[in-house]
DNA sequence: AGCAGACCGGAACGATCCGTTCCACTGGTA
DNA sequence: TACCAGTGGAACGGATCGTTCCGGTCTGCT
């Protein structure tokens, strides 16, 4: 049971702790890659039975809500690190970058739904969008940003960057940095731009994707 | 079977020709909703049972090429329809205006891969490339667009619009329209940005969607 | 009036697919 | 040596979905 002093295990009991962090990978991959794989498809991935999972989670809403925990806490490990930039914009940037690159809103968004929420998911949630509005605020402090996005339009960013999605993983990294830079351009301010059209995304529009589908 | 003439058909004849209208139309509501909805849901949201829908195609597979060719017309359409505005950048950006109320995107990207398309189909989709390039060189003829983009990028683009959705379809649309609206912005030519960031996404390098899945 | 058949609703069928359970087996451990 | 945590994977039961089929209705024609 101890996860310390993997090293000094050997044989059956090393092999256990291995398969703890390759059925872990192996099923954020394949749920990356498709929100609603089979399980099976993750033991095969990870190269293991069936059993080696349904020994750790309880069940596959177990191992999503598993999933999409590390991702909220992916979140907001990358906008703690980049709250320590003391440049504002680039503070701002290099999260949004570090986000797109993790993945992390395929994990979070699209898996919400699937499962229902811990209370810790409730509450790290809350702690993810407060320290994504003080980033953002701190960007829009700068002088940077135009003046009439809101902290939600950053939702819609990350979910523009999510969809792209081309077969080989580490082209669809490229082409989402890409992308990321897009958006950055047009939410920088410039030199007399129209204004964004319609309602700006409010507070609490995009909760419906926490409750359970289906 | 004639279609013309319809007002002067009475009874059973008209409501045929009328259900070949309403399935088409809640065809399109659900699979635009969720690409791989049963077809029941669609016989159900027409309001008609499951006979009136196998009476006009012959499977799903039929109604998807059918829906996904449709969309690609739409495609076409709208983009003839904006080569006829003078202004290259209005345009342009009517154009992708055009196609992203009309959910073109989700249309023919979303359903592809999901049945074999004929060779007029082929045939469409090459027209189309055609037309929307002739659109994206005049935007850059208008030196409104920044030089480093290509038209392959207006792919992300359209992709990254249709990935907006919320539940209500209306509000959808006017988020749709703020984020082209950034795109947009993020697409023009500004004072010392930074390049975008990559290799440019190629020619060719998003037809594996079309390529027959799962 | 009466009939043939176009048209329709929806139950039923058969083929998957998938989450979960179960059991036999293996090799480290005490 | 005896034990058992850890494992692979077959098997099960339920759900889903595309398609077929049958009984019924209404229309237009004779």
């Amino acid at each position: 049971m101890p996860t310390s002093s993997e090293k000094t295990l050997g044989g059956r009991r090393a092999q256990a702790a291995r398969n703890d962090e390759v059925i872990l990978e192996a099923a954020r991959a394949v749920f990356l890659d498709d929100p609603k794989a089979p399980i099976a498809a993750v033991a095969e991935r990870a190269g293991v039975g069936i059993s080696a999972l349904y020994r750790r989670y309880a069940s596959k809403e177990d191992l999503l809500r598993r999933l999409c925990h590390d991702g909220l806490r992916r979140y907001i490990a990358e906008a703690e690190a980049a709250l320590a930039e003391p440049d504002d914009w680039t503070a701002f940037s290099t999260f949004l970058a570090g986000v797109v690159d993790a993945d992390v809103h395929s994990l979070t968004v699209h898996l919400a739904g699937t499962f229902t929420p811990t209370e810790e998911m409730g509450r790290d949630a809350m702690r993810a969008g407060e320290l994504a509005t003080v980033l953002f605020e701190r960007a829009r402090a700068s002088g940077r940003l135009r003046p009439d996005v809101v902290v939600q339009d950053l939702g819609l960013l990350l979910e523009a960057c999510a969809a792209v999605r081309v077969p080989d993983s580490r082209r669809t990294g490229e082409l989402r940095r890409r992308q990321l830079a897009v958006l950055l351009a047009g939410l920088s301010a410039g030199p007399a731009t129209d204004p964004l059209p319609g309602p700006a995304p409010a507070a609490g529009e995009f909760d419906w994707r926490w409750r359970r589908r289906e």
